[in-house]
DNA sequence: CGCGACGTTGATTTGCCTCAACGATTGTGG
DNA sequence: CCACAATCGTTGAGGCAAATCAACGTCGCG
């Protein structure tokens, strides 16, 4: 059952069994229904997530209240408010399970102790983050430089399996694009 | 000269000053004239900086050739292309200095070294990234959930000295403007 | 079954881009 | 030191990609 994790942390370092024994202590299994709220925007987010099953939206509600969706998370990939969640401060965001999930949780004291007990952790979880900063890096570019068609096109290659379990209007939200636009623009009709 | 630099690691972890002239003996001074690249497209980054003094701009070249400014990086911030330098894979930005610039530099193998040295520069590294994260995060809501003229307004509350030594087509470029319209938006002509 | 969530289509509007021309300023080589 | 070329910002005209508004069909679910 947690085996993905370990890969997931083994890219980076090499461990023993007993030390992936010891990083799997420190992590809770937990099951969440389908829509499911587990982060609110107002409050400080209390863990970090690794995804063993399901799908979750990030998301920021804009000044019309309406969702956009910053990021999917779902098998093998991790979910938190990193900056809410290691600086204590208030989250802006929300993050909801579309489908139902099992996570591996890990609070900020467990995720301390863990690190220091197995201080080349470090630099795994380094890496996790500077990957995600990667992907926000290259979004960025593609939501000032490419077209709407474009950024769906490469939305397509990169996350081939997302449309077929996620809703079209919230993928429409993560590119930036009205759900009638990627509507038409499925269509071939732009 | 250095102080800034132990200021921006030691605003989380405390350090002796003999921890401290460590530091400094690992990043090596380097100044620059202006309107040099320092990193090319193509290229693996070879260096992890920070400013000291000047103004930096880091961008991507769209299909048509033309810059995409994704940051500008000036005193007591961090300039690199995170990804290439940390994975050793070519990068795909341009690092250009605006103005003449004061960097301290370190390479990998040194950073390596360091970090082997004195573990706890860990958690400021660390988090030196996720401050960098947040950044993209927000600029990715602005881009996809805002209009030119508030992301603009946003721009001059967050960063209100950069259009003071930063030509304006620039700003134009990282905020996904075109020339033009910052200008009339500037004017209030919208 | 009936309601709400979702996707599609058409008509219209609009925010922003592109193209073009033109001053102002800066920088540079003769 | 001046002349000329870049670079930069501005303004106007016109066009287009994508948003908005509105209506409607379909599906899944309580």
């Amino acid at each position: 059952m947690h085996t993905e994790i370990i890969k997931a942390l083994t890219s980076y370092v090499s461990l023993t069994q007993e030390e992936v024994e010891t990083i799997i202590s420190f992590y809770t299994y937990k099951k969440y229904p389908k829509k499911t709220i587990i982060l609110h925007a107002g409050e400080v987010c209390k863990f970090e997530a690794f995804v063993i099953k399901g799908c979750l939206k990030t998301y920021f509600l804009d000044e019309t209240g309406s969702e956009v969706v910053l990021t999917f998370a779902s098998e093998n990939w991790w979910v938190s408010d990193i900056s809410s969640f290691y600086e204590g401060k208030p989250s802006k965001m929300y993050i909801d399970t579309l489908e139902a999930c099992e996570l591996l949780l890990i609070t900020l004291e467990d995720k301390e102790a863990l690190l220091r007990q197995l201080p080349q952790l470090e630099r795994a979880f380094r890496i996790m983050i500077q990957r995600h900063l990667s992907v926000y890096q290259e979004r960025l570019f593609a939501s000032i430089a490419l077209s709407a068609k474009e950024r769906y096109a490469i939305f397509l290659e990169k996350y081939p399996s997302i449309p077929q379990r996620v809703p079209q209007h919230l993928i429409a939200s993560y590119l930036g694009i009205s759900p009638e636009s990627l509507s038409r623009i499925r269509r071939g009709r732009v």
